[in-house]
DNA sequence: ACTTAAAGGAAAATAATTATCTTCTGCATA
DNA sequence: TATGCAGAAGATAATTATTTTCCTTTAAGT
Protein backbone atom coordinates (compact mmCIF):
# COMPACT_ATOMS: atom_id res chain seq x y z
CA UNK A 1 0.00 0.00 0.00
CA UNK A 2 2.82 2.36 1.19
CA UNK A 3 4.62 1.81 -1.91
CA UNK A 4 1.75 2.98 -4.44
CA UNK A 5 1.38 5.76 -2.26
CA UNK A 6 4.86 7.16 -2.67
CA UNK A 7 4.90 6.14 -5.95
CA UNK A 8 1.94 8.29 -6.96
CA UNK A 9 4.05 11.29 -5.22
CA UNK A 10 7.04 10.63 -7.33
CA UNK A 11 4.59 10.41 -10.41
CA UNK A 12 3.88 14.01 -8.99
CA UNK A 13 0.29 13.37 -8.10
CA UNK A 14 -1.29 14.84 -5.40
CA UNK A 15 -2.40 12.40 -2.48
CA UNK A 16 -6.24 12.60 -1.99
CA UNK A 17 -8.47 10.27 -0.65
CA UNK A 18 -10.21 9.79 -3.52
CA UNK A 19 -6.70 8.64 -4.95
CA UNK A 20 -5.55 6.57 -2.28
CA UNK A 21 -9.48 4.86 -2.46
CA UNK A 22 -8.81 3.85 -6.64
CA UNK A 23 -5.33 3.20 -5.57
CA UNK A 24 -6.45 1.01 -3.28
CA UNK A 25 -9.58 -0.42 -5.76
CA UNK A 26 -7.07 -1.34 -8.49
CA UNK A 27 -4.70 -2.80 -5.82
CA UNK A 28 -7.18 -5.29 -4.45
CA UNK A 29 -9.38 -5.57 -7.16
CA UNK A 30 -6.63 -5.92 -10.15
CA UNK A 31 -8.58 -5.23 -13.66
CA UNK A 32 -11.70 -2.58 -13.14
CA UNK A 33 -13.17 -0.55 -15.70
CA UNK A 34 -14.19 3.30 -15.22
CA UNK A 35 -17.79 2.15 -14.03
CA UNK A 36 -16.21 -0.58 -11.41
CA UNK A 37 -14.37 1.78 -9.68
CA UNK A 38 -17.20 4.64 -9.81
CA UNK A 39 -19.55 2.45 -8.53
CA UNK A 40 -16.49 0.66 -5.86
CA UNK A 41 -15.92 4.34 -4.83
CA UNK A 42 -19.65 5.47 -4.31
CA UNK A 43 -19.56 3.15 -1.49
CA UNK A 44 -16.45 5.07 0.37
CA UNK A 45 -17.09 8.55 -1.48
CA UNK A 46 -21.15 8.90 -1.67
CA UNK A 47 -20.55 12.31 -3.64
CA UNK A 48 -17.83 11.15 -5.70
CA UNK A 49 -18.03 12.76 -9.25
CA UNK A 50 -17.62 9.80 -12.46
CA UNK A 51 -15.54 13.09 -13.74
CA UNK A 52 -13.04 12.82 -10.74
CA UNK A 53 -12.94 8.80 -11.75
CA UNK A 54 -12.20 9.48 -15.42
CA UNK A 55 -10.07 12.62 -14.99
CA UNK A 56 -7.63 10.80 -12.50
CA UNK A 57 -7.72 7.38 -14.28
CA UNK A 58 -6.58 9.56 -17.32
CA UNK A 59 -3.58 11.56 -15.56
CA UNK A 60 -2.63 8.78 -13.92
CA UNK A 61 -2.57 6.87 -17.43
CA UNK A 62 -0.83 9.85 -18.54
CA UNK A 63 1.88 9.19 -16.15
CA UNK A 64 2.21 5.33 -16.19
CA UNK A 65 1.16 5.02 -13.17
CA UNK A 66 -1.74 2.61 -14.27
CA UNK A 67 -2.65 0.97 -17.61
CA UNK A 68 -5.65 0.73 -19.85
CA UNK A 69 -6.25 -3.20 -21.14
CA UNK A 70 -8.67 -3.42 -23.96
CA UNK A 71 -10.12 -6.56 -24.33
CA UNK A 72 -12.49 -7.94 -26.91
CA UNK A 73 -15.92 -7.89 -25.98
CA UNK A 74 -15.68 -5.88 -22.78
CA UNK A 75 -15.26 -2.40 -21.75
CA UNK A 76 -11.66 -1.37 -21.43
CA UNK A 77 -9.99 -2.33 -18.14
CA UNK A 78 -7.52 -0.51 -15.87
CA UNK A 79 -4.71 -1.59 -13.85
CA UNK A 80 -1.69 -0.66 -11.75
CA UNK A 81 1.36 -0.75 -14.01
CA UNK A 82 3.42 -3.91 -13.31
CA UNK A 83 6.15 -5.60 -15.25
CA UNK A 84 4.81 -6.54 -18.31
CA UNK A 85 2.36 -9.57 -18.69
CA UNK A 86 -0.51 -10.87 -20.53
CA UNK A 87 -4.11 -11.62 -19.72
CA UNK A 88 -6.49 -14.40 -19.51
CA UNK A 89 -10.01 -14.00 -19.94
CA UNK A 90 -12.56 -15.87 -19.03
CA UNK A 91 -15.74 -15.49 -21.95
CA UNK A 92 -18.34 -17.32 -19.08
CA UNK A 93 -17.32 -15.33 -16.17
CA UNK A 94 -15.87 -12.36 -17.32
CA UNK A 95 -12.92 -12.80 -15.53
CA UNK A 96 -9.12 -10.94 -16.48
CA UNK A 97 -5.96 -12.33 -14.92
CA UNK A 98 -2.77 -11.85 -15.58
CA UNK A 99 -0.69 -14.74 -16.62
CA UNK A 100 3.38 -14.29 -17.12
CA UNK A 101 5.13 -16.25 -20.01
CA UNK A 102 8.03 -16.12 -22.29
CA UNK A 103 7.26 -13.95 -25.23
CA UNK A 104 11.06 -14.28 -26.74
CA UNK A 105 10.22 -16.69 -29.64
CA UNK A 106 7.39 -14.84 -30.45
CA UNK A 107 8.87 -11.38 -30.15
CA UNK A 108 11.62 -12.66 -32.69
CA UNK A 109 9.63 -13.94 -35.34
CA UNK A 110 7.43 -10.71 -35.41
CA UNK A 111 10.28 -8.68 -35.66
CA UNK A 112 11.76 -11.04 -38.52
CA UNK A 113 8.56 -11.36 -39.89
CA UNK A 114 7.21 -7.82 -40.13
CA UNK A 115 10.52 -5.72 -40.10
CA UNK A 116 9.04 -3.63 -37.32
CA UNK A 117 11.01 -2.85 -34.43
CA UNK A 118 8.81 -3.51 -31.50
CA UNK A 119 8.58 -1.87 -28.28
CA UNK A 120 5.31 -3.55 -26.74
CA UNK A 121 3.42 -6.12 -26.54
CA UNK A 122 -0.80 -6.54 -25.54
CA UNK A 123 -1.33 -10.57 -25.32
CA UNK A 124 -4.97 -11.62 -24.88
CA UNK A 125 -5.53 -15.21 -25.00
CA UNK A 126 -9.63 -15.45 -24.24
CA UNK A 127 -11.29 -18.83 -23.80
CA UNK A 128 -12.84 -20.62 -20.22
CA UNK A 129 -10.91 -20.36 -16.83
CA UNK A 130 -11.02 -23.69 -14.99
CA UNK A 131 -14.11 -23.12 -12.64
CA UNK A 132 -16.21 -22.67 -15.77
CA UNK A 133 -14.84 -25.34 -17.88
CA UNK A 134 -16.27 -27.56 -15.27
CA UNK A 135 -19.47 -25.88 -14.99
CA UNK A 136 -19.72 -26.58 -18.46
CA UNK A 137 -19.06 -29.72 -18.86
CA UNK A 138 -21.35 -30.47 -15.87
CA UNK B 1 -14.99 -9.52 -54.89
CA UNK B 2 -17.25 -11.50 -56.11
CA UNK B 3 -16.05 -13.82 -53.01
CA UNK B 4 -16.93 -11.09 -50.35
CA UNK B 5 -20.53 -10.72 -52.19
CA UNK B 6 -20.80 -14.32 -52.44
CA UNK B 7 -19.96 -14.61 -48.55
CA UNK B 8 -22.08 -11.68 -47.40
CA UNK B 9 -24.85 -13.61 -48.94
CA UNK B 10 -24.01 -17.00 -47.06
CA UNK B 11 -24.06 -15.08 -44.06
CA UNK B 12 -27.70 -13.89 -44.55
CA UNK B 13 -26.67 -10.01 -45.22
CA UNK B 14 -28.49 -8.49 -47.86
CA UNK B 15 -26.44 -7.40 -50.23
CA UNK B 16 -27.06 -3.63 -50.62
CA UNK B 17 -24.63 -1.05 -52.77
CA UNK B 18 -23.47 0.19 -49.04
CA UNK B 19 -22.68 -3.16 -48.25
CA UNK B 20 -21.05 -3.63 -51.43
CA UNK B 21 -19.18 -0.11 -50.72
CA UNK B 22 -18.29 -1.70 -47.02
CA UNK B 23 -16.51 -4.44 -48.24
CA UNK B 24 -14.68 -2.91 -50.52
CA UNK B 25 -13.52 -0.52 -48.51
CA UNK B 26 -12.59 -2.94 -46.21
CA UNK B 27 -10.98 -5.23 -48.62
CA UNK B 28 -9.10 -2.83 -50.07
CA UNK B 29 -7.66 -0.04 -46.79
CA UNK B 30 -7.66 -3.66 -44.60
CA UNK B 31 -7.70 -1.98 -41.01
CA UNK B 32 -10.75 0.86 -40.59
CA UNK B 33 -12.15 2.59 -37.46
CA UNK B 34 -15.85 3.44 -38.14
CA UNK B 35 -14.67 7.08 -38.94
CA UNK B 36 -12.53 6.01 -41.80
CA UNK B 37 -15.17 4.10 -43.06
CA UNK B 38 -18.19 6.63 -42.92
CA UNK B 39 -15.62 9.35 -44.31
CA UNK B 40 -14.69 6.69 -47.22
CA UNK B 41 -17.97 6.06 -48.04
CA UNK B 42 -19.28 9.78 -48.10
CA UNK B 43 -17.67 10.05 -51.35
CA UNK B 44 -19.75 7.55 -53.36
CA UNK B 45 -22.93 7.79 -50.83
CA UNK B 46 -23.37 11.87 -49.98
CA UNK B 47 -25.93 10.79 -47.64
CA UNK B 48 -25.20 7.69 -46.21
CA UNK B 49 -25.85 7.79 -42.47
CA UNK B 50 -23.46 7.56 -39.75
CA UNK B 51 -26.06 4.98 -37.98
CA UNK B 52 -26.00 2.89 -41.39
CA UNK B 53 -22.21 2.39 -40.82
CA UNK B 54 -22.87 0.53 -36.89
CA UNK B 55 -25.49 -0.96 -38.06
CA UNK B 56 -23.70 -2.61 -40.94
CA UNK B 57 -20.55 -2.98 -38.78
CA UNK B 58 -22.52 -4.53 -36.10
CA UNK B 59 -24.37 -6.66 -38.12
CA UNK B 60 -21.44 -8.40 -39.91
CA UNK B 61 -19.47 -8.64 -36.98
CA UNK B 62 -22.76 -10.41 -35.68
CA UNK B 63 -22.29 -12.98 -38.35
CA UNK B 64 -18.29 -12.87 -37.75
CA UNK B 65 -18.24 -11.64 -41.08
CA UNK B 66 -16.06 -8.81 -39.87
CA UNK B 67 -13.73 -8.46 -36.56
CA UNK B 68 -13.31 -5.41 -34.51
CA UNK B 69 -9.44 -5.32 -33.85
CA UNK B 70 -8.63 -3.40 -30.69
CA UNK B 71 -5.49 -1.39 -30.25
CA UNK B 72 -4.27 0.54 -27.52
CA UNK B 73 -3.93 4.12 -27.93
CA UNK B 74 -6.35 4.26 -30.99
CA UNK B 75 -10.13 3.63 -31.93
CA UNK B 76 -11.31 -0.04 -33.08
CA UNK B 77 -10.79 -1.03 -36.21
CA UNK B 78 -12.37 -3.58 -38.16
CA UNK B 79 -11.44 -5.88 -40.65
CA UNK B 80 -13.03 -8.85 -43.08
CA UNK B 81 -12.61 -11.85 -40.89
CA UNK B 82 -9.78 -14.20 -42.05
CA UNK B 83 -7.63 -16.46 -40.91
CA UNK B 84 -6.17 -15.68 -37.41
CA UNK B 85 -3.49 -13.84 -37.35
CA UNK B 86 -1.81 -11.07 -35.22
CA UNK B 87 -1.01 -7.51 -35.73
CA UNK B 88 1.89 -4.89 -35.38
CA UNK B 89 0.67 -0.89 -34.92
CA UNK B 90 3.62 1.78 -35.76
CA UNK B 91 2.83 4.06 -33.13
CA UNK B 92 4.23 6.89 -35.17
CA UNK B 93 2.42 6.60 -38.55
CA UNK B 94 -0.20 4.49 -36.72
CA UNK B 95 -0.27 1.62 -39.07
CA UNK B 96 -1.77 -1.83 -38.75
CA UNK B 97 -0.53 -4.99 -40.47
CA UNK B 98 -1.09 -8.28 -40.11
CA UNK B 99 1.55 -10.40 -39.17
CA UNK B 100 1.13 -14.34 -39.57
CA UNK B 101 3.24 -15.99 -36.95
CA UNK B 102 3.06 -19.26 -34.68
CA UNK B 103 1.77 -19.19 -31.96
CA UNK B 104 1.84 -22.48 -30.72
CA UNK B 105 4.89 -22.59 -28.45
CA UNK B 106 3.16 -19.38 -26.55
CA UNK B 107 -0.54 -20.98 -26.13
CA UNK B 108 1.10 -24.13 -24.97
CA UNK B 109 2.59 -21.86 -22.19
CA UNK B 110 -0.72 -19.94 -21.42
CA UNK B 111 -3.17 -22.59 -21.23
CA UNK B 112 -0.09 -24.58 -18.65
CA UNK B 113 0.38 -21.84 -16.41
CA UNK B 114 -3.16 -20.51 -16.79
CA UNK B 115 -5.01 -23.77 -16.43
CA UNK B 116 -7.97 -22.20 -18.87
CA UNK B 117 -9.08 -23.42 -22.03
CA UNK B 118 -7.59 -20.90 -24.96
CA UNK B 119 -10.41 -20.10 -27.57
CA UNK B 120 -8.62 -17.26 -29.20
CA UNK B 121 -6.24 -15.00 -29.34
CA UNK B 122 -5.43 -11.37 -29.96
CA UNK B 123 -1.71 -10.40 -30.01
CA UNK B 124 -0.94 -6.72 -30.78
CA UNK B 125 2.46 -5.72 -31.31
CA UNK B 126 3.48 -2.16 -31.19
CA UNK B 127 6.68 -0.43 -32.10
CA UNK B 128 7.67 1.52 -35.21
CA UNK B 129 7.52 0.27 -39.15
CA UNK B 130 10.46 -0.01 -41.14
CA UNK B 131 9.76 3.26 -42.70
CA UNK B 132 9.43 5.21 -39.38
CA UNK B 133 12.47 3.80 -38.07
CA UNK B 134 14.92 4.98 -40.51
CA UNK B 135 12.89 8.40 -40.16
CA UNK B 136 13.70 7.96 -36.88
CA UNK B 137 17.13 7.98 -37.12
CA UNK B 138 18.04 10.51 -39.36
C1' DA C 1 -1.04 29.45 9.61
C1' DC C 2 -0.62 31.37 4.69
C1' DT C 3 -0.44 30.75 -0.18
C1' DT C 4 -1.23 28.63 -4.28
C1' DA C 5 -1.46 25.20 -7.69
C1' DA C 6 -4.00 21.39 -8.24
C1' DA C 7 -8.08 18.42 -7.33
C1' DG C 8 -13.00 17.57 -6.41
C1' DG C 9 -17.93 18.06 -7.56
C1' DA C 10 -21.89 19.56 -10.32
C1' DA C 11 -23.32 20.54 -14.49
C1' DA C 12 -22.75 21.51 -19.25
C1' DA C 13 -20.67 20.24 -23.53
C1' DT C 14 -19.07 16.67 -26.83
C1' DA C 15 -18.63 12.39 -28.68
C1' DA C 16 -20.12 7.81 -29.54
C1' DT C 17 -23.64 4.51 -30.06
C1' DT C 18 -28.26 2.86 -30.35
C1' DA C 19 -33.23 3.26 -31.14
C1' DT C 20 -37.32 4.64 -33.68
C1' DC C 21 -39.95 5.45 -37.52
C1' DT C 22 -40.84 6.02 -42.33
C1' DT C 23 -39.53 5.08 -46.93
C1' DC C 24 -37.22 2.20 -50.06
C1' DT C 25 -35.33 -2.02 -52.17
C1' DG C 26 -33.21 -6.76 -52.65
C1' DC C 27 -34.84 -10.85 -53.67
C1' DA C 28 -37.89 -14.89 -53.24
C1' DT C 29 -41.92 -16.47 -55.48
C1' DA C 30 -45.73 -16.90 -58.59
C1' DT D 1 -41.34 -10.15 -65.41
C1' DA D 2 -44.61 -8.54 -61.80
C1' DT D 3 -45.68 -8.70 -56.74
C1' DG D 4 -45.03 -8.94 -51.72
C1' DC D 5 -42.49 -8.30 -47.91
C1' DA D 6 -38.61 -8.67 -44.64
C1' DG D 7 -35.12 -6.20 -43.88
C1' DA D 8 -32.11 -2.14 -44.95
C1' DA D 9 -31.39 2.90 -45.56
C1' DG D 10 -31.93 7.54 -44.04
C1' DA D 11 -33.28 11.09 -40.86
C1' DT D 12 -33.59 12.08 -36.43
C1' DA D 13 -34.15 11.43 -31.60
C1' DA D 14 -32.63 9.26 -27.58
C1' DT D 15 -29.07 7.06 -24.85
C1' DT D 16 -24.83 6.39 -23.13
C1' DA D 17 -19.97 7.55 -22.63
C1' DT D 18 -16.41 10.79 -22.05
C1' DT D 19 -14.52 15.34 -21.59
C1' DT D 20 -14.56 20.06 -20.28
C1' DT D 21 -15.92 24.07 -17.67
C1' DC D 22 -16.44 26.58 -13.64
C1' DC D 23 -16.40 27.33 -9.05
C1' DT D 24 -15.20 25.54 -4.41
C1' DT D 25 -12.14 22.98 -1.60
C1' DT D 26 -7.83 21.13 -0.24
C1' DA D 27 -2.94 19.16 -0.31
C1' DA D 28 1.39 20.48 0.59
C1' DG D 29 5.28 23.61 0.54
C1' DT D 30 6.95 27.88 3.05
MN1 LIG E 1 -2.99 -7.29 -15.82
MN1 LIG F 1 -5.81 -7.85 -39.41
ZN1 LIG G 1 -14.99 -18.32 -15.88
ZN1 LIG H 1 5.32 4.03 -39.24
Amino acid sequence: MKDNLELLKSYQLKITPQRIAIVEELASHGHLSIEDLYQGLLERFPTISLATVYKNINAMEEKAFVQEVKIPEQKSKYELTKANHAHVVCQECKKVEDVVVSTKVILDEVKDVSHYQIDRDDLVFTGLCPECVVRQSA
